[in-house]
This record gives structure tokens, sequence and C-alpha cells, in this order.
DNA sequence: ACAAAATGTCAAGTATGCATTGCAAAAAGA
DNA sequence: TCTTTTTGCAATGCATACTTGACATTTTGT
């Protein structure tokens, strides 16, 4: 096993400046506020469809909210 | 009444350009030819990591490959 | 025309995203 | 402090992403 990649974000921060809380940013892209909150604390990796309504919820692009990073 | 938001992609194009075969684009991003089949035929939308990475291996942003239609 | 490479697709099985319910702790606001 | 809002976390279940293997069809190259 070479080079594992781990799948990241920084939707927290993001959502912050929105002011919005994680039940709030669920509404908006139709999902429930238990799978905002570990999509954010990095349980899993969501959907590409989902990622992609949250940035356009949060008015970030892709690159900016998710990221991989390579690990030891 | 439910406006529905359709997952798409511009793989196939994207991926003539580079010169890739499925089965050499799966290869680079680390899954089977069929996955890749599947993603780019729209059959399903793929998770937010192998998204990302196809980006990469295709020298693309994320929104220039994928994308949310509105159909009804 | 022929052979090889590329793509479509299908079935069955495994892995994981996401919903739902519920409870507890932490944060925010009065 | 007291109360409300927000967040973390866990179990169960369904939906769907992804694998493996196999076969048919189309495309490409000689």
């Amino acid at each position: 096993m070479a080079t594992e990649q781990i799948f990241k974000n920084r939707l927290k921060v993001a959502r912050a400046e929105k002011d919005l809380s994680q039940d709030e940013l669920a509404r908006l892209v139709g999902v429930t506020r238990q799978t905002i909150g570990a999509v954010e604390t990095g349980q899993y990796c969501p959907s590409a469809r989902l990622a992609l309504s949250i940035c356009h919820a949060l008015g970030k692009k892709f690159e900016e909210l998710f990221y991989l990073e390579e690990s030891k």
C-alpha cells in the first residue's frame, strides 16, 4: 500500500463564515443534520452530488471545501 | 413540485482530450474500468473522493467535469 | 477482412453513504 | 443560573457506490 489518500474538508469554517448551523445547512441541501455533522467531522466522504450542493449553499468552489491529503 | 437535481458530467470529452481509455483512467484513479464506465454514462454519482481524483487525473477543476442540472 | 483494443452491460456480492431515532454534552443567550 | 440551541455519537436499516467476472458489440489498426 503506497500512498493513501485521505479525504478532508473545510466545512466547519465555511459554514461559520455564513453563520449557518449544521441543521440549517442540512435543510438547504436536503439531508439530515447528522449527515452534515458526519461529513464535517470526517466520518465519511459524501457523494459528489451532496458535496456539490454543499458548495452551492456555501458559495464556494469544490476545491475550496474538499481536498485529498497524503497520509504516511 | 420536486425540482429534481440531476448529477451530470463531461467525463467522456475530457478523457478523450487526454487520450486515455476508460481502463487507463481507472488505473490512474484506482478503480475498475466498469466504475469509470458507469460514472461516465450517468448510471450513478461517484463519491466525492473518486470525483476529485478523476479531476486530478484529467487536470480539470471539479465544476468543469461535474454539475447539477434541473429537471422536472 | 481480420485481430486486437475499447466500450456497454449484466449479475451477484461487499462496502459505505445517508436516514431515523434517541440520548448526552457543550455552547450560547437570557 | 436556567433554558434553549447546537453539536457529538451510536445502533439499526435501506439505498447506492464499487468490485469481480464474464460475455457481446463496437471501434481501431494492419
